[in-house]
DNA sequence: CTGAAAGCGCTTACAG
DNA sequence: CTGAAAGCGCTTACAG
C-alpha cells in the first residue's frame, strides 16, 4: 500500500505550487484562477485521491472542525440513541464531527475527558445530562463556546435547550379534559426537578384555564417506578370519589395505573383513562392498551442543542436564546376514552 | 480572557528550551532530566494551565489518538447507549477520544462521513449495525484498522465482534428443559439473518443435547413483533398436543405469546413458560410477571469491538480474533415455571 | 493568475 | 543533561 498523498503530491502532478492547490481545491473566495489550471488540479487530486489532513489544516486555521457531547451517563436510558443523533446530524450539516465522552457521572473523569478534549481543540462543547435536571457547568469549559443539553444551570450566560416540561403536561391534561373528564388525578415523582416542577405547574395551568377545581387530593406522590403508579393511583382509586382519569408523571407510573386499575377490576380506558410522558421505547406502545403519552424530543433537543452550539461557535457574541424550551408531542394511542358517566 | 498558552510560553517562564518541556511533559523513556528543572517546567506548565495542542502533535507524531464508530442507525434501538459507551469507555481507557457519525444508512453520506474522518486522521474505525447483521465493508475504509460491531461481513480479514446466538439459545432451551419441559415451541422472525439463523440453531442443539426430539411443528414463523408473536404462539397453543414452553425469537414477539396466552385463558408461567431474548429495556421488567429473558451484551460488544481496534491500531499485524462471539447472560423473572403435569 | 515564504504548535533526532 | 534545527501538512498574506 502506497502512503497517503500530501498536497505536494498534487502540486507536482499538476505541475503548480502547493499553495495553489490549496486555493483551488478550497475553493477561497474571491481568487481568480485559470480554468485550465484548475481543472489539472482537480484532477490530479481525483487521480491521487487526494484528502487534506485535517489536523494540519485545523493546527494552521486554528479550526478543529469537531464539536464534543460530553454526557453523564449516555447508556442509562433508551433515548440517548436519539439525543446523540440529534445533535450529530446537526453538527454534520454544518460540516463538523461529533466526539462523545460518557463521564458515568465521574467528576474526575469528567475533568480530564475535557482536558482531552480542549486539547483536540473542539470548537464547542455540548454538555447533556441523560434526563432534565440542574447541573453546574464545570470551571474547565470556561471559554469555550457551551450549551447544555436537557440540563439547566444556575448560570444565564449558558444557553440550555430543554423539553417543555409546562406545556407537554398542559397536552396530557387537555386531552383528558376534552374528553370530558373533570376530576383527573395526577401521580408524580416524589423528587423535585425540573421535570416534576414543569409537569406539575403544566397540569395546574391547564386545570385553571379550563375551569376545572384544583383539588389537592387528585395529585399524589410516589417513587417514579411501576410499582410507585401502582400503588400512588390505588390511593386515588380507593378515594370517595376517584377520578376517572390519571396524567402520569412518566410512562413507568402509567404502567402502574394499569395494575391499580387491573386489581380494582377496572378497565383502561373504558373506566380509566390514563395519559404518560416519555413515550418510552417500545413499552408505551406495546402497553393494552397502547398508552397514549407525551413524547420527550430527544432529536430535536439533540439538534437545537448543537445548532446554538455551531452559531457560538461561528460567532462567540451570537445571541442565541438563554433557553429553548422544545415541544413535547402527544401520542395518542388507546388508553384515553370518554369519562364515563357518574355512578 | 488570554490566550492559551503554547509550548514555547512554558518554555521562557522555565528558563529552558521548548524541546526540553517537550521532553518533560511526555516523559520521553530514556531521557535523562535533571529533577530540579523537572520540577521548573512543571510548575511552569501547571502555573499556566497548559495544555499542549492535539492538532499540532497529531500532526507532528501521525497520531491523532482518535477512533471512529460509523453506524447505520444509532437511534433506532434503545442499545444504542450501550453499544457507544461500551466503545467509548474502552476508547477512553487507553487514551483515545471517540468520534461518531450515524448515516442514516445512507451510502452517500456514509461516504463522505468517511472521508471526513479519514482526513481527521481517526487511526482506526467501528464499523456498526444495530442488529446483527451482514454487511459489505465500504472500499474508502480499505488500510485503515476496522473491526465490525454487532456486524458480520463475508470478507474474513476484517474482525467481528456479535452476540453468542447460539449460545444464548441454548441457555434460554436449557432453563426451560431443566424446569422439566419437553415439549418447547420456537417462534422466529420470517427473516432469516445471522440472528434468526443462531438462535434457531441454539434452539435445535440443546433440544439434542437434551435428547429431545425435534418436532418440526414446533417452529413457526411470523414477523416479529408482538403481533407476530401473537399470531405464532397462537397456532402452538392451538395444536392437539400444544408446547409447556415457549421460546421467542425476541422480547417483543415474548409479549405476543403473553397475549396468545391470555386469549386462551392460560397463565403466564402456570400454564405457559416463555423466554425471550433481547432483554429489551424496561419492556422484559416491566411485563406481568417480568420476561424471563436473554440479554444482548451490547456494553460488552462495545467494548470488546474497540479494544480489538486498539490493537490493530497499534499494531495492524496483531492477531485479533477474526470473530468474537460475545456472551448473552439469561436474566430470569417470572416467566418460566415447571411444567404443568400433562392432563 | 501563480509562487515563495512564513508559520500554526508540536516532537524528534542530533549536537554539544 | 539541554538546546537548535528540521519538519509534520497545511493556509495565508505577500510578491511579482
Amino acid at each position: 500500500m502506497t502512503a497517503r498523498p500530501r498536497i505536494k503530491d498534487v502540486a507536482e502532478l499538476a505541475g503548480v505550487a502547493p499553495s495553489t492547490v490549496s486555493v483551488i481545491l478550497n475553493d477561497v473566495p474571491g481568487a481568480r484562477v485559470n480554468t485550465a489550471t484548475r481543472e489539472r488540479v482537480q484532477a490530479a487530486a481525483r487521480e491521487l485521491g487526494y484528502l487534506p489532513n485535517g489536523l494540519a489544516r485545523g493546527l494552521r486555521t486554528r479550526r478543529s472542525g469537531t464539536l464534543a457531547l460530553v454526557s453523564d451517563v449516555i447508556a442509562s436510558t433508551p433515548y440517548a440513541g436519539q439525543l446523540i443523533q440529534g445533535a450529530q446530524e446537526a453538527a454534520w450539516e454544518a460540516g463538523y464531527l461529533l466526539m462523545l465522552v460518557d463521564t458515568g457521572g465521574d467528576e474526575v473523569l469528567e475533568r480530564s475527558a475535557i482536558r482531552a478534549l480542549r486539547q483536540q481543540q473542539v470548537a464547542g462543547v455540548l454538555y447533556a445530562t441523560m434526563f432534565h435536571r440542574l447541573v453546574e457547568v464545570p470551571d474547565l469549559l470556561a471559554g469555550l463556546p457551551v450549551v447544555l443539553l436537557d440540563a439547566r444551570s444556575s448560570r444565564e450566560d449558558v444557553p440550555a435547550v430543554v423539553p417543555d416540561e409546562e406545556a407537554g403536561a398542559r397536552t396530557a391534561v387537555g386531552t383528558l379534559a376534552d374528553h370530558g373528564h373533570r376530576r383527573i388525578g395526577f401521580v408524580l415523582d416524589r423528587n423535585d426537578g425540573p421535570a416534576a416542577a414543569g409537569r406539575l405547574a403544566g397540569y395546574r395551568a391547564e386545570l385553571a384555564a379550563r375551569g376545572l377545581a384544583w383539588d389537592e387530593t387528585l395529585v399524589v406522590r410516589a417513587a417514579s417506578t411501576s410499582d410507585g403508579g401502582q400503588e400512588a393511583v390505588g390511593t386515588l382509586l380507593d378515594m370517595p370519589e376517584p377520578p376517572t382519569a390519571v396524567f402520569a408523571f412518566n410512562d413507568e407510573m402509567a404502567v402502574g395505573a394499569y395494575h391499580a386499575a387491573e386489581d380494582r377490576g377496572l378497565r383502561v380506558p373504558e373506566d380509566l383513562s390514563v395519559v404518560g410522558f416519555d413515550d418510552l421505547y417500545v413499552l408505551a406502545r406495546e402497553m393494552r392498551p397502547g398508552l397514549t403519552t407525551v413524547a420527550l424530543p430527544h432529536r430535536a433537543m439533540g439538534a437545537a442543542a448543537a445548532r446554538s452550539l455551531l452559531q457560538l461557535v461561528t460567532d462567540p457574541t451570537a445571541a442565541v436564546p438563554s433557553l429553548q424550551l422544545i415541544a413535547c408531542p402527544l401520542v395518542r394511542r388507546g388508553s384515553v376514552a370518554a369519562a364515563p358517566h357518574r355512578r
